[in-house]
DNA sequence: GTGTGACTTCTAGTCCGTA
DNA sequence: ATACGGACTAGAAGTCACA
C-alpha cells in the first residue's frame, strides 16, 4: 500500500468525521477545491507543503494522515 | 517548525545513525546524489512518491521521518 | 563525500466548465 | 456536494559542472 493511497484514504475519513466539504477543506488549507477532490482520488503526487496545510486545516499532526488501517 | 525542516533534518539523522553517504542513500532510492543533498537542506518541495523511496531506502516508516524532536 | 547554481523536462496545482 | 475533463502556469523532478 503506497503512502499516497494510504494518505488519500485517511484524509478523506478525517475530513468527513470532522464534517467538512472537500469546499471547506479547501478553503481552510488555501487550496483549490478540484485539487482536493484528486488528492482524495490519489491522482496527485501532493507535496509536503501542501500535506502540512492539510494536516494543519483538520487540526491534526501531518503523521497522522500517514497511518495505515489496523 | 515546518514538516518540510522535521523532515529533512529526521532524513540527515536516520541516514548518517545508518551509516549511509547521501550517495549510498541517492542509488538505494533511485534518486540522484544532489537531490538528496537539496532535500536536506530543505531546499525542495518534495513529493511523497520521494517521501516514499527515501523512508523505504531506510528500511523505516514515512512517519518515522516526520517525527520532531522531543 | 557534500554544497550549490543553473538548467530542462515534466507534473503539481489552478481555473474554467459539465454532469 | 463531488467527479472529472481541458487548458493553462507555477514550480518540482531530475541532472550537471564545479567548488
Amino acid at each position: 500500500m503506497s503512502s499516497r493511497i494510504i494518505f488519500a484514504n485517511r484524509l478523506r475519513e478525517v475530513r468527513t468525521s470532522k464534517g467538512f466539504s472537500q469546499e471547506k477543506l479547501a478553503e481552510l488549507s488555501t487550496l483549490h477545491r478540484t485539487y482536493v477532490s484528486s488528492v482524495e482520488r490519489f491522482e496527485r503526487n501532493i507535496t509536503i507543503d501542501n500535506m502540512e496545510k492539510l494536516a494543519s486545516a483538520l487540526e491534526i499532526d501531518l503523521r497522522e494522515l500517514l497511518k495505515p488501517y489496523e
